[in-house]
This record gives structure tokens, C-alpha cells and sequence, in this order.
RNA sequence: UGGGGCGUCGCCAAGCGGUAAGGCAGCGGAUUUUGAUUCCGCCAUGCGGAGGUUCGAAUCCUCCCGCCCCAGCCA
């Protein structure tokens, strides 16, 4: 069956959505649930998408029913193809699979412009000459009724006339627009004779040049539904007050002529907001056009393909979704609930490498100069299907620069003069003295190892408090490593007025690291924990003898928060 | 001060008249060759507030308070 979404654990789930539709279903009010997702290609997708896409796409896979991926493309000037493409990749990337049901609202042009002319025809929408401006004036306010049109009266020989003339592009982008006669004085602003049709000559990317006249969301929305057959039209709770205009149009056209089995309903969700996220197309189109990040798919973005780029794997996404939940309470997500979910997927699948992100020389005195041997290091603790791996010792060693102290304080329990520690897979070594140079910085650490203590035990039973990672430096390779920070430097970015300007100097950091030389050869895509650090996935800019890791997410670090250090930057976390 | 929504633990969120699920975060502790994971335990006499109905209310009624959305020829 078409539009199903991928396994994973999707019972358990339950919501007021999922509750009306089980009922309508059990009293028989539909025979078979048809939802949509229904994008406008004006932008890339983003996490708050998800939560949609997983709805739309979820129900239906739950319920055996269909969902239909549907382009909302009725506004041309700022809709593109290569939006249409990347969204149609995101939400297949996301898990979903829409099979033959792949729409757009283009597609009913015609349809929704012969059910215009019948609308004029029984009286119910008119040609308004009225300018934007004559018309914002007359719509009242929250508090005052509007005015009717000096035009509102026409009669629908006279608009037909119009109407096709705006058509068959007499006139110029605002000179008319077809409207709907509603109720100028409704305390719904939606129902103030709300606007139908208007003149767009603009080309279309689907469409061409075939029209300059384009329906508006409002009227193109709820008939793209009935068309399709769609039975639950899920959108946020902003189009609350356009659901009366969704019922008055649908009351009046000949929808029963599409011998669909339901009429469409609409019901609303709240939108997803996490805290220190900007979920806006606007801003983030602003975001890539002003190259304050690297585009759409730069990781520091919310996109789906942003998150991708990082490493974020969908099911942690979907997972992410369903642990949210759906209700109809504005509500912001703690970004942390986002770095558990995705922590919780990779720690079950992510091998684990060793990796040095800020070097420190180690030089091994009482190993023998020239020589190196070869251990056994686990790919994973918790699964030991996935083997082992050969890694190198020698003489000379990098481990983290952050792994040293010189003057430790009470609870560190890492290397420092006269400290002994294992280094994992290895060997116990103890620090004896840190070279410095001239500007007072360890360059250098001179240490000891216990030959006895081979693979990380000590055959006396001695204990060491810490095990470091590490690496030789006889076949270490390189890599640039990218550390990715909120790129907004508040929870609410654009509170006082200006999103631009809570933007994150220091949303990026790039380290030169040193990796196990099996990792010059991940496969893109894949992720990987670096021991000790966090989740890292090679970037598309990598290349063999440049290689580039993006930080997908840090490890929980209790260290950090015990020792007062900023906490790993994680997709939402934001410091202060 | 029009219309439409929403208010349950720091953050999400169940609950639908029978005496407050769960998750995240946090805090203790156990295990640990990742200060990770895992595992145990703690974390709302209270459901925006005030009245009322009832044997019994987060759930029903009344009033009040707060927050969100709507005045695009955007979606």
C-alpha cells in the first residue's frame, strides 16, 4: 500500500488526533483514513515539519490508510522546482513513501477555476477593483466591522466577464481580484469577504506562463482536499479561524459531484517551537540568502537537511516526534529532550573509534624506540557482534590536551605529574614530568608505561581512576573537525525585536584533529562515537588527506557541569 | 474593548466525576577499561485563581487572571 511509513516503533502513541480518527472509523463515518502533507516548495524543510510529516505519513500508516504528499504551489513568485525536489528527498529521507500519491495544487487549476465561475455564478464571490489598499481600509479592524465594496454588487454576468478577462491577463498584478461575499462585519477577519483569485503574471514552475491569475491558500486548500479525497486535514492551530472558510466553501461548490466517500475536515495541532530554534521559513531563508550560515543544509540549521548533514538519523527524529506528543497547548521543547533522543539511537548503533581533538604529545620514555604492536580495540561494548579492531601503540602518543593537569583540582581524576592511568585497550602509564616552552604551555608530557599492565589490567590488581583515549602518533591521519554551537545565543531568539541580531558569533569551531586511521575511509553518512567525546559523521567537504567530521552530538558530560566547564554544544543547547 | 484557541512538576504530556501516568531535565546511589551506557531510588496533599454543585472535581457550573492566533492580492 502506498503512503506508509517505515518500521519503528510506532504503538503506544496516542493523541485527541488519533482518538477521532479511531472513532471515525469504528462508527463508520469513514470507510478508510486519506491524510496529506501538504508543503508550499517556497523553502527547505524543517524539524517543525516533522512533527507534521510524521503525523500525516504516521496516521495513516497506523490506521491503514493513505497520505499524499502535496505541493501547495499556488503563490509562483516565491515557489521554486529545486525546493519541490529537496522536499520530496527530506521527507523520503525522514521515512516516509507517498507511492503514487504525489500532488500538487497546480495540478486542479483548472478545476478550482471552473468552480470560481460557479461560485460567481450562484452569487457568492465577486470581482473587486478596489487597490490593496482601498481594501485594507475597508476591512475594519479586530474591533470594527468592515465596509462592503463599492463593487461588491456587481452581477455575475458582469463578474464572469471580469473574471475571465483577469484570466486571460487584460489587467495588471493588483488591478482586480475575485472575492468571496461573505460578511464584511464577521469578528472572524477570514470571513470578511476574503480574497479568491488574484492577478499574479508570474511564471509558474509547474505551470508555466499558462496562468497570471492564481488561487489564493484559502480557496485552493479545501478543494485540493475534497479532490484528493482527503478525509482528516491536519494543519497548526493558526488556521483555526480560516476552518469556517474551508466549511463555506466546501457547502457551496458541487463537491458531491467527486463521488469522493467523505468530505474533508480540518483539525489543528499545536507547532512544534524548541527553545533556542528558529522554525521560520522567512528567517531562515534570511539566514542562508545573507550567508550567515552555509546554506540550507549547513548543520547548524533546523532543516531536515541540515540535521541530516550533522548525522542526526531520522529515527531519532521520529522518535523525537513521538515522544513530543500532539496537543493543541503552544508549548516549547526543551532542546535536550532532542540531544536524548539522538544520543539514544547512535549509542545503540554508532561503533566506536578513538579520536584526539585537541593533541597533546605523549612520549612513552621506557618504550622501545622504533617499536610498535598491535592491540585489539572494541567496536562496541554492548554489541559485541560488531567485533573488534586492530589499533597501534608506540612510542610516541597523542592523547586530549584536556586530559592533563598540571594542578588538578580535588576531583579530577585524568593525567598529572606523578598520576597513573590507563590508556584504553593498552597500557597503564604514569605521568613524570610536562615539558613547556618558553610561553609557559604543555607541549610535551615524558611518561611511563607498565609492560605488565598489557590490554588495561594490571596483573597486581592495581586500580586506576581514569582511562584515556589515545592514539599513535606513528599512523594517526588528520582531520578537520567541526564543532557546531547554537547559532542563536538565546532560548528565544527575536524576543526583543531583532532575530539577527541573537545570532551566535561562535555557532562554529573548527578543530585539527588526529584519528584513528580506520576512520579515513567512513563511509559518508555513517556516524561514529569518538570515545570519550561524542558522535561524529564525515562531511560532504571530506576528502581522502582532507578529511572533515561534522559533531553530530556530545556525550552526556557530568565532568563538564562538575568542573564548571560549558557543556558540550549540542543541536539546541544554549549556554548562559 | 471583536472572533477563535490554550492554561496539569523546570520542559513536554496523560487524565474525559472516584481520589495526579509517562518521558526529558535535575538530584542521590550501584555497576563500569568511555567521568558514556546500564541499573536502582527521589522528584505535583497538587492540576492558572476564586467561588459553587457533588458523598467525592484537574475533570461539571460561574466569575476572574494569564498566554497564543486573526486586520497579506503569504501559506
Amino acid at each position: 500500500m502506498a503512503g506508509t511509513a517505515v518500521t519503528d516503533t510506532q504503538e503506544g502513541g496516542r493523541d485527541f488526533i488519533r482518538d477521532i480518527i479511531a472513532d471515525d472509523l469504528a462508527q463508520g463515518r469513514v470507510p478508510q483514513i486519506v491524510t496529506r502533507f501538504p508543503p508550499e516548495p517556497n523553502g527547505y524543510l524543517h524539524i517543525g515539519h516533522a512533527k507534521s510529516i510524521c503525523l500525516n505519513f504516521g496516521v495513516a500508516q497506523e490506521f491503514a490508510g493513505r497520505c499524499h504528499l502535496r505541493f501547495d504551489d499556488t503563490n509562483p513568485t516565491k515557489e521554486e522546482q529545486a525546493f519541490i525536489d529537496a522536499i520530496a528527498a527530506d521527507v523520503r529521507w525522514l521515512g516516509f513513501d507517498w507511492g503514487d500519491n504525489l500532488f500538487h495544487a497546480s495540478d486542479y487549476f483548472e478545476q478550482l477555476y471552473a468552480w470560481a465561475e460557479h461560485l460567481i455564478r450562484q452569487g457568492d464571490a465577486y470581482v473587486d477593483d478596489q487597490s490593496p489598499d482601498d481594501m485594507r481600509a475597508a476591512r475594519g479592524t479586530l474591533t470594527e466591522p468592515g465596509r462592503n465594496s463599492p463593487f461588491r454588487d456587481r452581477t455575475a454576468a458582469e463578474n464572469l466577464d471580469l473574471f475571465r478577462r483577469m484570466r486571460a491577463g487584460e489587467f495588471p498584478n493588483g488591478a482586480r481580484v475575485l472575492r468571496a461575499r461573505i460578511d464584511m462585519a464577521s469578528g472572524n477577519m477570514n470571513l470578511r469577504d476574503p480574497v479568491l483569485y488574484r492577478i499574479l503574471h508570474a511564471a509558474h514552475p509547474r505551470t508555466g506562463t499558462a496562468w497570471c491569475i492564481y488561487p489564493t491558500y484559502d480557496y485552493a486548500h479545501g478543494q485540493s482536499d475534497a479532490i484528493e479525497g482527503i478525509t482528516h486535514s491536519l494543519c497548526t492551530l493558526e488556521f483555526e479561524d480560516h476552518k469556517p472558510l474551508y466549511d463555506w466553501l466546501l457547502d457551496r461548490l458541487p463537491i458531491a459531484a467527486l463521488a469522493k466517500p467523505t468530505r474533508p475536515r480540518q483539525y489543528e495541532f499545536a507547532r512544534l517551537n524548541i527553545a533556542g530554534l528558529v522554525l521560520s521559513k522567512r528567517v531562515l531563508t534570511r539566514l542562508v540568502a545573507a550567508n550567515h550560515v552555509r546554506g540550507w543544509d549547513d548543520p547548524r540549521m533546523p532543516t531536515l537537511a541540515g540535521l541530516r548533514r550533522r548525522g542526526v538519523p531520522a529515527t531519532a527524529l521520529r522518535e523525537f516526534v513521538k515522544r513530543v506528543g500532539m496537543a493543541r497547548a503552544n508549548s516549547v521543547v526543551d532542546p535536550a529532550m532532542l540531544d536524548f533522543t539522538i544520543r539514544e539511537e547512535l549509542n545503540r548503533t554508532a561503533p566506536r573509534r578513538m579520536a584526539v581533538l585537541r593533541p597533546l604529545k605523549v612520549v612513552i620514555e621506557n618504550y622501545p624506540e622504533g617499536q610498535t604492536e598491535t592491540l585489539d580495540a572494541i567496536n562496541h561494548p554492548d554489541d559485541p557482534a560488531q567485533g573488534t579492531r586492530p589499533v597501534t601503540f608506540a612510542r610516541e602518543l597523542w592523547v586530549e590536551q584536556d586530559d592533563f593537569m598540571e594542578e588538578p583540582p580535588k576531583k579530577f581524576f585524568r593525567l598529572s605529574p606523578g598520576r597513573e592511568v590507563r590508556l584504553r585497550y593498552a597500557y597503564f602509564i604514569t605521568c613524570r614530568e610536562a615539558i613547556k616552552n618558553e610561553a609557559g604551555d604543555v607541549t610535551e608530557l615524558r611518561c611511563t608505561y607498565d609492560p605488565a599492565s598489557k590490554g588495561g589490567n594490571s596483573p597486581d590488581g592495581r586500580r586506576v581512576q581514569a582511562t584515556l583515549h589515545w592514539l599513535a602518533a606513528t599512523d594517526a591521519v588528520p582531520a578537520e573537525i567541526r564543532l557546531y554551537n547554537p547559532l542563536f545565543t538565546r532560548p528565544d531568539p527575536g524576543a526583543d525585536g531583532d532575530v539577527f541580531a541573537d545570532i551566535n558569533p561562535d555557532s562554529l569551531e573548527t578543530l585539527r584533529a588526529m584519528l584513528e586511521p580506520t576512520l579515513a575511509t567512513l563511509p559518508p553518512g555513517a556516524v561514529v562515537q569518538f570515545e570519550r567525546q561524542g558522535y561524529f559523521c564525515t562531511d560532504p567537504d571530506s576528502r581522502p588527506g582532507a578529511l572533515v567530521f561534522n559533531r553530530t552530538v556530545g556525550l552526556r558530560d557530568t565532568w563538564a557541569k562538575e568542573s564548571g566547564r560549558n557543556a558540550p554544544p549540542a543541536v539546541g543547547r544554549v549556554k548562559g
